[in-house]
DNA sequence: TGTACATCAGTGAACGCGCGTTCACTGATGTAC
DNA sequence: TGTACATCAGTGAACGCGCGTTCACTGATGTAC
């Protein structure tokens, strides 16, 4: 119960949270090299070293925006998913597409510290792990509840699997239960298009060969459905 | 004629290689957002002063980097698909998949540099441009020509295509010349794919996910392949 | 309810570091006659 | 071939800035009796 909380506990909590916020601010403006726990003192109109109260250093801090970040799009996934009928697979997918890209465009810097370039000299730690898979829970089910009603058959050859690709398949399967070796790698490909969508338009490789993003978009999440063989 | 090149323009020349090539050394040490003029300059024994005798600031000196890092990439691709019979479409993309990929792990912060998130405050001028290009007039090529050969099939369903995604596709056929929409958006796919599995493995979105990595890719490559309707 | 002590938040100065860029200057290389 | 002048490369000091982190200290909040 919250009211069990001391004066100081109440108020630790809501700093930490404070602080947390101004420095998910001037990752937004300045991206993850121009975070800085001095700025994020500045702005909060106290001393450098009174961060340190909070947080041991600012590779603690850039962890928890990372956890945060993760989670707000594990989020706006899971509520994405949960608003479209369950049946309509299809529709599932394109809504999460959807919700992922209007994220990632509302917040580029957050964005490429989830999925662009390594911050320099920062290790994540193993804490990070669960929050960065809670989305991809979501594709996965998307994907397995499609196959369990039975209507799921990708077109074309399926070259043959490797063997050592089987092992990483069935390691898979404990995203996407239930589905057999080439609806994983077509699941892959849905996956890594998603994103490789998503960091070639935020990252400029779109310029001047894309114009109308949105409808592309749409277009080629469609096509991926199509070749999932989830029924449109 | 370069020995019509006075000594001063040899040295000259030789020693804005030389400074290129110890700042390619740091980038790949400490990534893009460690690489200080003054740390090239120490580590060619002069005053971090002179470098600028050579290159007017140091985000002259990363687009430097930029560029030769798009030409490596374009070489390396061109190469990989020149090794590679005319005819044999499938095996000429997955060449230059690998040619990518392999460079891209030999080189993981040039690749970053070029692929991953911007750099804070760095502006690409358009310079880059052709460069940045030479790989993709390759894919290109490869989806063109089997299209020309009239062995392309693209199969599944294939979704209505919005109007707007018929001009970006015009425009898109300045790369590949004569395919109809659909094979555009599913060479879309395959480029997008192609780099987000890249960045993915690189940037650590499979670690505990996917062990046999180059299994993985070779096989999700494959089926790329299959997807565009390229005859395996 | 009041007092004594322990815990904690926040301060401000300091350490030690690195950076990009400018500027007046020296000395060597190239050019024109 | 030799001299006078212009061009250029490189120097070293300086400007002005920012950073993460530590530390001894003050003063307020919480706890135990």
């Amino acid at each position: 119960m919250s009211s069990s909380l001391t004066a100081r506990e109440r108020v630790r909590a809501e700093l930490t949270r404070e602080i947390v916020d101004v420095a998910r601010r001037q990752l937004a403006v300045d991206g993850a090299s121009g975070l800085s726990l001095r700025a994020v003192a500045r702005e909060m109109g106290m001393a450098s070293s009174a961060i340190y109260r909070y947080f041991p250093s600012r590779d603690d801090l850039l962890t928890t925006l990372i956890i945060d970040g993760y989670n707000a799009i594990g989020e706006v996934v899971e509520n994405a998913d949960a608003a479209v009928p369950r049946t309509d697979h299809a529709g599932r997918w394109l809504a999460v597409c959807h919700a992922v890209r209007d994220w990632a465009l509302a917040h580029p810097h957050e964005y490429a510290l989830l999925y662009g370039s390594p911050v320099p000299g920062y290790r994540a730690p193993q804490d990070t792990v669960p929050a960065a898979v809670r989305d991809t829970v979501v594709y996965g089910r998307i994907v397995s509840d499609a196959h369990r009603a039975g209507a799921l058959n990708p077109p074309g050859e399926h070259p043959p699997v490797p063997p050592s690709f089987h092992e990483d398949a069935a390691r898979l399967r404990e995203l996407i239960p239930g589905v057999p070796d080439n609806v994983v790698v077509r699941g892959l490909i849905a996956w890594t298009g998603l994103f490789g969508w998503i960091s070639f338009e935020l990252f400029g490789q779109f310029n001047n060969a894309i114009l109308d993003r949105t409808a592309a978009f749409e277009h080629t999440m469609r096509c991926h459905a199509a070749i999932l063989g989830l029924p449109a």
